[in-house]
DNA sequence: TATATTTGGTTTAAAATATAAACTAATTTA
DNA sequence: TAAATTAGTTTATATTTTAAACCAAATATA
């Protein structure tokens, strides 16, 4: 066995290891609902979306449901492949 | 798909999965050869074996080779299962 | 034979990350 | 009309990780 892959720290955490596997099921997901499946708060939510979003693996949409904010978020291409590599790398560690 | 299930904060870590890893696949393993399949400073590998050998997922050997220390590693009954556990959880993750 | 380097680490301090608490602003509900 | 709820953001604090400095002994070098 060789030296250990680097694991992309972007996704080597819980919360948004979490958010990348919802997302990479659906269309786009709501914030609430996102909250809702992680167990996150809403303040780790936001910083959270905020770093994959800021990496370019995922898309954050605000807009308006009637008068309440609403932030829609969807996996990106860049956002999918880091997630299959890092699913390939974890391999290498977990067997 | 229920909400996430918690990771394991000790073994999510990449230093030390990369650590528990190794472990799990032989008897024992030296400080030097875990620094050299982990690229890890010895700095950084000391206090990431002390915390595992803190939480009983690892149990460290300190003893001399002629007259130079020698940091024996193996891993325990407890870390095996959380190992175990961690990559069970873990599979929620990453489908 | 001094002295510089390497080996095998530990300790401590700094940087990065994660989490929680406090806050905003609009909307219901009692 | 006051209180609570929804949907978040910002900021401060706690935790983790990493790096830098250090120690002691051994070995290589000039």
């Amino acid at each position: 066995m060789s030296a250990f892959k680097e694991l992309d720290p972007l996704l080597h955490s819980q919360l948004r290891l979490a958010i990348m596997s919802l997302l990479i099921g659906v269309d786009s997901a709501e914030f609430v609902f996102i909250k809702e499946k992680t167990n996150a708060t809403a303040g780790n939510l936001s910083v959270q979306l905020d770093k994959l979003s800021t990496a370019g693996y995922i898309s954050v949409t605000k807009s308006f449901k009637g008068k309440k904010p609403l932030t829609t978020c969807s996996i990106t291409k860049v956002g999918i492949k880091a997630f299959e590599d890092y699913v390939n790398t974890l391999k290498q560690y977990i067997g």
